[in-house]
DNA sequence: GCCGTTTTCGGCCCGACTGTTTTCAGTCG
């Protein structure tokens, strides 16, 4: 048997992407060249259709950044898996020199040194070489770059993957509250990918408004949390911290907080797309302020509203900038009107206590009254997954019993609900005189991880051509920094659950986060409804629902196609087995 | 390499910090 080709989605394709971009610029390709490969690389990532069907299509160019050029090179990636100038660079570098781009301090030119003078290809050669003496004898570099690469090394091994939001967003605001509290500080808040809500982050940015910005900087210098300052100058402060994550402090002063925040809320794709379009105005953004490119007047910069209202625009969220369409929609004054935590009234995934959750049903309802929830819904695991405690019918009877009980006493209305599992066929549990006496059913993938695109693609549509499969349950499975999601069609997954009304979740566990943002927009383009649930396993963390509403935030999802946040009549109505013929 | 209510050619964001520089390149945000 052939060989089979492996399948590409758009993260896989924009990789390939960067790093073609990487060896370009290490072989010292023009400029706005290299960059073209990772604008590219960006846009394909945030694109919300699947790269085979714009291929098959004939619509690669549909992608902004994607010309001729780029649309033959995609083509040829999912036909061989490479292209003739990928094939080319290659042969004259060692793919492996970008992963020495990697280490911080070491860039494109230093890279190509290290190669061409003392045969560096890997961070372990680096290591040698620095060892050795080598590296700070070369013409160029000296001592202290040594020494900085040195530690660039550790932060590179040491820190390595992205953080969790969920674990930075509390550090992010306690330094800015620590800042913040300094007599000379005016305000500080976190910026960066933390304010934008990104499911992961690289770091924390904290943007601090300040007359003395000195003693702002000597502040982040001697946070407790710091063990290695690797650079601070008048505005700007870099520190590795005990949490294993760098802090960005950087201060301006109080009538520069809006322009600065714009900046420094990012992404970087966003401000440079914004400062294309102030200089095709006749102006100049910058982190200081709007200016008139003649006259060099400011124009703006005390609120962020002002910046953008200088140039047309309403504001977008921060969790939209990331210059995939939210400039368009902004300047033509069309941003929607995205969902908030206000909105959601009620939580519809937990466990309990009855399968692998450690709170009661008791303690999950306290707390959804807590929250100001109208309904929960109970979704213990069912049989198929007994290993965990999944229930049996007789198990089912005794929690209805307990909720009817509890439903008697008022306060937020527990639904009788499961997470079933889909099983290798795409079935779920219990027969359909069981389903049926479900308020919710929601089914999920628990196994089959590594299986091939068709396999997985097929049990989910499977499972939603099931009546009572009112939601599939953190479709993909991803589990951040641990696994892989599995792959799927997801063009076909998002068609099925429109065309069967089956609404697609949000599992808002911090290191799910699952639909993903890029996901979220392809469901809505098929017109799928959404649901969110946090999938507690403890009655606390129904808190992380925070985490999902910022991930559907920047998947643009609005309330009106969110299950939970519409009242608990209309919800109970929207769903598949409640839809009439 | 991409792109076009000023353009199909000539642009492509703007600034901070560091080190080795005898005037600024490299890296990063
Ligand atoms: N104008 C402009 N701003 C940038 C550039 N690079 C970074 N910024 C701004 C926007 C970023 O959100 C902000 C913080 O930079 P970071 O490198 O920390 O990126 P960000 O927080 O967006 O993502 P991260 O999760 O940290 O990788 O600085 C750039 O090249 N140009
Ligand atoms: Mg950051
Ligand atoms: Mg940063
Ligand atoms: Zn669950």
């Amino acid at each position: 048997m052939e060989p089979r080709m492996p399948e590409y989605d758009n993260p896989a394709i924009a990789a390939i992407l960067d790093t073609t971009a990487d060896l370009l610029e290490i072989a010292g390709a023009d400029r706005f060249r290299f960059l073209s490969y990772h604008k590219a690389a960006h846009a394909v990532r945030a694109w919300p259709e699947d790269i085979n069907t714009l291929a098959t299509e004939e619509r690669l160019t549909d992608i902004p950044g994607v010309g001729k050029k780029l649309a033959a090179n995609i083509a040829s990636i999912l036909a061989r898996g490479s292209f003739a100038e990928f094939d080319e660079l290659t042969a004259e570098l060692p793919p492996t020199l970008v992963a020495l781009m990697q280490v911080p301090g070491v860039g494109p030119k230093k890279a190509r040194t290290l190669y061409d003078r003392l045969g560096v290809t890997s961070v372990d050669d680096l290591e040698a070489a620095l060892a050795e003496g080598k590296v700070a004898a070369l013409q160029g570099f000296g001592d202290r770059t040594a020494a900085n690469i040195a530690a660039g090394i550790i932060s590179y091994r040491t820190f390595g993957a992205r953080a969790l939001l969920a674990d930075a967003l509390p550090l992010a605001e306690k330094v800015a509250a620590y800042l913040r509290a300094l007599p000379s500080a005016v305000s500080a808040e976190p910026a960066g990918s933390v304010r934008r809500g990104k499911e992961t982050v690289g770091d924390i940015d904290v943007l601090v408004a300040s007359l003395d910005p000195s003693a702002i900087m000597e502040a982040a210098r001697t946070l407790p949390i710091v063990t290695r300052v690797i650079a601070s100058g008048e505005t700007k402060t870099s520190v590795e911290t005990t949490a294993g994550l760098q802090v960005d402090v950087r201060v301006v002063a109080p009538d520069e907080w809006g322009a600065a925040l714009q900046y420094f809320t990012g992404s970087a794709e966003h401000n440079v797309r914004v400062r294309e379009i102030a200089k095709g105005l006749g102006l100049k953004v910058t982190e200081y302020g709007v200016f008139r490119i003649d006259t060099g007047e400011r124009c703006a910069s005390d609120t962020e509203e002002a910046v953008y209202a200088a140039l047309g625009m309403q504001t977008p969220p921060p969790e939209l900038r990331e210059n995939a369409g939210e400039i368009e929609s902004a300047t033509a004054g069309t941003l929607p009107k995205l969902i908030t935590l206000a909105d959601i009234r009620g939580d519809l995934h937990c466990h309990t206590t009855a399968t692998d959750g450690k709170s009661t049903l008791e303690a999950n309802k306290a707390k959804a009254a807590e929250l100001g929830y109208e309904y929960l819904a109970i979704t213990d695991h069912a049989w198929g997954l007994r290993m965990v405690g999944g229930l049996d019918l007789d198990d089912l009877e005794r929690q209805w019993a307990r909720i009817d009980e509890l439903n008697a006493e008022g306060g937020p209305v527990l639904l009788k609900s499961i997470e079933l599992n889909i099983d290798e066929k795409g079935e779920v549990d219990y027969p359909d005189e069981v389903l049926a006496r479900f308020d919710i059913c929601i089914a999920s993938l628990h196994s089959g991880w590594g299986q091939p695109r068709e396999v997985g693609t097929s049990r989910l549509l499977r499972a939603m051509e099931n009546r009572f499969v009112d939601i599939i349950g953190h479709p993909t499975g991803r589990i951040l920094r641990r696994r892989e999601p599995i792959d799927l069609d997801m063009e076909a997954v998002c068609a099925k659950a429109a065309e069967t009304g089956t609404a697609l979740e949000i599992d808002a566990y911090p290191d799910r986060l699952d639909l993903s943002d890029v996901h979220l927009r392809m469901a809505l383009r098929h017109g799928a409804r959404i649901s969110m649930g946090c999938d507690a396993h403890e009655a606390s963390q129904m808190h992380f629902m925070r985490y999902g509403v910022s991930t559907a935030r920047r998947g643009w999802v609005t309330p009106e196609v969110t299950l939970n946040a519409h009242p608990l009549p209309e919800m109970l109505a929207l769903l598949k087995r409640n839809r009439t013929a």
